[in-house]
DNA sequence: GAAATTTGGTCAACCTGTTGACATTCAAGG
DNA sequence: CCTTGAATGTCAACAGGTTGACCAAATTTC
């Protein structure tokens, strides 16, 4: 972050609403970033990783990850050793493949997981609750029209 | 693309306004990337570096053109050469200043710009413009006050 | 059952981002 | 002047993404 300007920048392109998701995006992320990094030592990229191979059942494989991730398995393959190394994942074979690295994160990331979820849903409902002018509710309704609309256009 | 699924994934994190943001803007992007691809021979990053700085008047500094894109110096600095070497980008010295980089377009990627524009404009308004039940703009005021209040909150 | 195809993982090469260290230049202050 | 400090760009080392090529294992097809 060294020499970023974070406050809202002069936006050469128009007041468009791709800028404004995009600003709002990274706004977000960024939060959960620094929040993750200061209390957990972990970037969020980091944590999505363990909290979606956390919420699949059963232990999936790279293919099945990258997916999920929405990433190729390519980087999954790539990110796994790091992950064993730190200590919170573990790989095992399918018995019935040779081929497939089965993945499962390990205690200490689950305790990891406990600890900062609930750090990171509070920080959310803390940061929206009083957002007065907003149905949030709505919001997330009329972006799930948006992203229902796009899907049918067969993008 | 390879091996991705793109079609909407299971959402093992629940049913999250961050998760649909995410989603949103990855779909806009691929989308727009995969016009640019096809029809102009460039990725989504290299037309926002373009036309960004295509923006700028006058032409400005690495520095500058860093932080309107919302990246390090670094990060600017890195690409530079290759802009240059594709003939989108023209480097100048300024005479007040001996460590200055300035930046400008040259005019075939001006005219890249002149055609992209309008390409991606329609396309844009293609795609949205039958879109019932939500209120576009009242979406991006929505989204554009939920920015106002992170940033009032100082994160 | 052998051959062809699909599936799963890895690798190399590349793109793009970060940070921190560094050299150079410019602008001030003494 | 000359020294100090801020501004500017670059570099190295890293993180994380892509594609395309590739091998090996599993599956399908004949």
């Amino acid at each position: 972050m060294e020499d970023l300007e974070r406050m809202p920048r002069p936006s050469p392109l128009g007041d468009r609403i791709t800028v404004t998701l995009h600003y709002l995006v990274d706004r977000m992320d960024r939060y959960a970033d620094q929040l993750l990094q200061e209390r957990f030592g972990m970037s969020y990229s980091q944590f999505m990783f363990i909290a979606v191979l956390a919420d699949l059942a059963p232990p999936p494989d790279i293919t099945t990850l990258a997916t999920c991730l929405g990433v190729s398995k390519a980087a999954v393959s790539k990110r796994v050793p790091s992950f064993v190394e730190a200590g919170w994942v573990a790989t095992r074979a399918d018995p019935a493949n040779a081929r497939r690295v089965l993945l499962e994160i390990t205690p200490a990331a689950g305790r990891l997981l406990d600890e900062a979820l609930p750090v990171l849903e509070r920080s959310f409902t803390e940061t929206f609750d009083d957002l007065d002018g907003v149905d949030l509710t709505r919001l997330h309704d009329d972006l799930k029209t948006v992203i229902r609309h796009l899907d049918s256009k067969e993008h």
